[in-house]
DNA sequence: TGTACATCAGTGAACGCGCGTTCACTGATGTAC
DNA sequence: TGTACATCAGTGAACGCGCGTTCACTGATGTAC
């Protein structure tokens, strides 16, 4: 490649070439799904040499980890707006629907983000502990809408609930076996949001604690 | 490979080497997980060369249906004996029990099998017909119990509240993050329990419908 | 009961492929003087 | 402002590997006569 040309396309150096060696990932991965995710197709994808990646990420893993760690903060944000645009208990469904449509609108990223808390057996470390994180945010609209934080155990295993309910209908919601049930149900938002109301996921109001 | 030695160990004809190539598969998925589960080390596993399960299955995709086939065999094999267990709506919680259980003490042939089931888009195909299926069961096991079975919606809402529900806490169950929680209420069990009680997938008598 | 022969169910070598990673390299950048 | 030089961030060729699949083959089995 002549330099007129590089210049032309892009320079030598990339400038933030970690960034896009992320995007890269991302687009590959809703294009292709998780199996194409190679560290060699992530950097084809991003023009770039199979050994570029070296110079910002140890191994495949730690690119994957950058990717599943940027799944989780746009699902934090997600569910961060969807608070703000309800209030009261609707805030618990706003949450709940949220995370289901992410899921749903990023299946290869949900699936990275989950393979990678599974192979360290672990969910994100700051999960617990970050008040923007996802759980956090369900557990803390909880109290805000009455559940009691001095009865810790409840809390945490309604918080744990709602995860998990949560989380099998991402899962679920693109099973075809589905298909008549929305469709009787007016669409995919209203099953989406009557499944959830079959869960123990909103606890209107105060009801069992 | 002498005759006398091959005839010591295993005769040239295996018998039934499409049973075996599903054990060898089980075995090496419970040992090294989904990702060693290639067709080589299958054959390898069931000390046959790489070309001889070809005699049995198309392609690699074929065996692992079969896996996949078995796991929910099992799987309902393991609910139906949950189920003759208990009585009343002590059913439905032995149902869940069982099946976040066989996720439990099968975690990667779960895993294969939900995996070749979204590969298709589709869960095996005879699970909403077949009355012997885990799902089926659930639904027969609500409408024995109290649930209305000309509200279909509703019922089958309620089953697939139960499925997404269970099916999450046996994606949930295996992280650290809630080992606390687990030790607080007694061990995994009442864990388990706990948060499916938190669901809506026991409704004590016909609470909603 | 013995034999010819078709069929079945294995073998083992080979194919091409994409992978993760390493290496010596080089072009670009920034800093000290 | 110009120059020497260290450092940074790329290149591209190469490594060994295990994979899925195909192929011509051969040993074992069963059946017809």
């Amino acid at each position: 490649m002549s330099e007129a040309k590089r210049v032309e396309s892009r320079p030598y150096h990339h400038g933030d070439l970690r960034r896009a060696l992320v995007d890269a990932a991302r687009r590959l991965l809703e294009a292709e799904g998780p199996s194409a995710l190679s560290l060699r197709a992530v950097a084809r994808e991003a023009g770039v040499s199979p050994a570029a990646p070296y110079h910002h990420f140890k191994d495949k893993a730690e690119l994957l980890d950058a990717v599943a760690h940027e799944g989780w903060e746009i699902l934090g944000a997600q569910m961060s707006e969807a608070k703000s645009g309800a209030t009261g208990p609707d805030q618990l469904t706003a949450l709940g629907i949220a995370y289901v449509c992410f899921a749903r609108d990023n299946p290869a990223l949900y699936r990275v983000m989950y393979d990678a808390a599974r192979d360290k057996e672990d969910l994100p470390g700051d999960m617990q502990d970050n008040k923007e994180s996802a759980y956090c945010m369900v557990r803390d609209t909880m109290i805000e809408n009455g559940a009691d934080p001095s009865q810790d155990g409840h809390l945490e295993l309604a918080s744990v609930a709602a995860w998990c309910g949560a989380h099998g209908l991402a899962e679920m919601a693109g099973f075809r076996q589905f298909d008549h049930l929305k469709e009787e149900l007016g669409g995919e938002r209203p099953f989406l949001e009557a499944v959830l109301n079959h869960m123990g996921l909103f606890p209107k109001a105060h009801d069992g604690c």
